[in-house]
DNA sequence: CTATCATATGAACATATATTCATTTGTTTG
DNA sequence: CAAACAAATGAATATATGTTCATATGATAG
């Protein structure tokens, strides 16, 4: 058998207005993806651990090198990541560049995260 | 000039104190890892919008598709993965499979992480 | 100014992953 | 049982992404 266009419940919804009524409660497209792009930057277990670490309070890039047992490259290619996304912020001094959490949102974040994996 | 191994901050740590203490510190591994898995699932804008639509009650497998505007299949693969995670459960009824969210924390990080990019 | 060190960046490569297409499974109804 | 339909699955493909290597930038010390 062939495969139509869209073949799925037919033209006539199983329950059309359902997915109209939620179709309307559901946050922009941008909005989502926006949303999506945040957690990805939580989805990579380097990046976990770096903002685990930062719980803690500010580390230079070589001690988290040190720490998650990758080249200082990865690490710096990582906070520049959670830079972006404004889940860590920095100060200079010197040389040597010292990295903390932007806020507690990170922290709650990781413990609903965490919450839920432990259950 | 060449790289050497590990040039970075040279043998003698710049804080080793304070990289030993967070080392002590971080959860195993294994956890870390765990839980990055668990917020790639929310890193696809597919997969949070399928979320954000079960906010609002269960739906068929075909209501959600038509609501993200893809395939049924696509559907189906990501609904697996969110099975998987135990972030959704599903009831059948006839030949209709409805989902619905597995409980509240999948809420609780979905509303963390709006706060954070709505700031 | 030159050397050295901490960090950042660019390019390349390898891996992971989301979607599509085709097909299968499971259920209901004639 | 056969047809029809909702959902699930497997294979293939295309894209995204994390790491490494090499190099660049920026800062301090001699």
């Amino acid at each position: 058998m062939e495969q139509r266009d869209l073949p799925c419940c037919e033209e006539n919804l199983i329950h059309s207005d359902a997915v109209e009524r939620v179709r309307g409660l559901l946050p922009r497209d941008e909005t989502l993806y926006d949303l999506a792009e945040l957690f990805k930057i939580f989805g990579d277990s380097t990046r976990v651990k770096i903002l685990y670490a930062l719980l803690e309070g500010e580390l230079c890039v070589c001690d988290i090198a040190k720490l998650m047992e990758v080249t200082q490259s990865a690490v710096s290619h990582q906070l520049r990541v959670l830079k972006t996304s404004k889940l860590v912020k920095f100060r200079r001094e010197g040389k040597t560049v010292y990295y903390s959490l932007a806020d507690e949102h990170v922290t709650r974040i990781l413990s609903q995260g965490m919450e839920h994996i432990q259950e």
